[in-house]
DNA sequence: GTGACTGCAAAGTCTTTGCACGCGG
DNA sequence: CCGCGTGCAAAGACTTTGCAGTCAC
């Protein structure tokens, strides 16, 4: 898998980086160490994850004392309220994907191996518009889930739920 | 709200308990006295609900000593795995409804009072049917949910999320 | 300097599990 | 009467919090 942005991306002006520190500075808060390693390791590479497997990424600088667990989870709830992340839940544990300059998609959940695929779909935001419409319900968001098995599973025969952590494709 | 059920409901030959109880058949397991009082506690009326709300309505019961926590958890997935209940997530607890007897839907989900609405719609389906097809995806079920606020909560200009929990509304 | 931020340890919250007794089939 | 199912207590997984020292601004 060669392209690591399965969407391409959309255009920002500022880097993550940037943009953590400009809504740190609109809220008083201080773009401390931490928050730059973090920020630095999330987007480093285009993935859905969890938190434990940020701090499995962050491992050396956790044993230097350099960062710790609460502090990551502390910081991914701030990306999460800057719309750097998107927080979703997915059998029980919060997972984390970028939400800046990337656009905005939906997900097909293969069960076997616990990978997210991501699609495209113009057509799914207008229908939540006119369900909402129908409800008189203002909306903030959408989210599908497609749950079932992907191509590379079906072919393998596989068909238990493996337990490792959620990994994306492209 | 007179309206028990929001979307009507769908034609079935056995109880819930009577289909719960051939599952169990099937599976070389028993119908004990606590299984059959947390079915007739689940089905007694349409709502969506966790099991803290469920362990509640059960309380008297679980003074009593007829059924334990562990027993409505267990059982809880049991329904869940015979197709009685759906299980869902929200807000990083579990939250389970009715599926047999009632049609397929999505969700309108308040974030001002946590309210679920459902809605149906033919529409979601086919979209879901065509974007596995492009992926080479085997759909087991999929799951939309639509975030907001409520006509209900705009209006009284409820703004923050309150903490109770998820309650349906047809 | 001062107050937000951190690491640590400890506590939450929700859910699951080990075990010995009890009861359904 | 076998062995699944139960209640109990305890542990487990994940996440949050109180606090005193530390560091960004």
């Amino acid at each position: 898998m060669s392209r690591r942005y399965a969407l391409g991306s959309v255009r920002v002006s500022l880097s993550p980086l940037e943009r953590f520190s400009e809504f740190l500075r609109s809220r008083g808060k201080r773009l401390t160490s931490q928050r730059r390693l973090i920020v630095q390791q999330v987007f480093s590479h285009h993935d859905h994850f969890d938190a434990e497997e940020l701090l499995e990424h962050l491992q050396e600088l956790i044993a230097r004392r350099e960062v710790s667990r609460p502090t990551v989870y502390r910081t991914l709830g701030e990306l999460d309220e800057a719309g750097l992340l998107k927080k979703m839940t997915l059998g029980g544990r919060n997972v984390y994907e970028h939400d800046y300059g990337y656009p905005q998609h939906d997900h097909l959940y293969c069960q076997s191996c616990n990978r997210l695929i991501e699609f495209q779909s113009k057509e799914i935001a207008r229908l939540c518009a006119r369900v909402a419409e129908e409800y008189d319900f203002e909306i903030s968001s959408h989210r599908l889930f497609v749950t079932g098995r992907c191509a590379e599973c079906r072919r393998q025969g596989l068909l238990t739920p493996s337990s490792e952590s959620v990994k994306s494709r492209g």
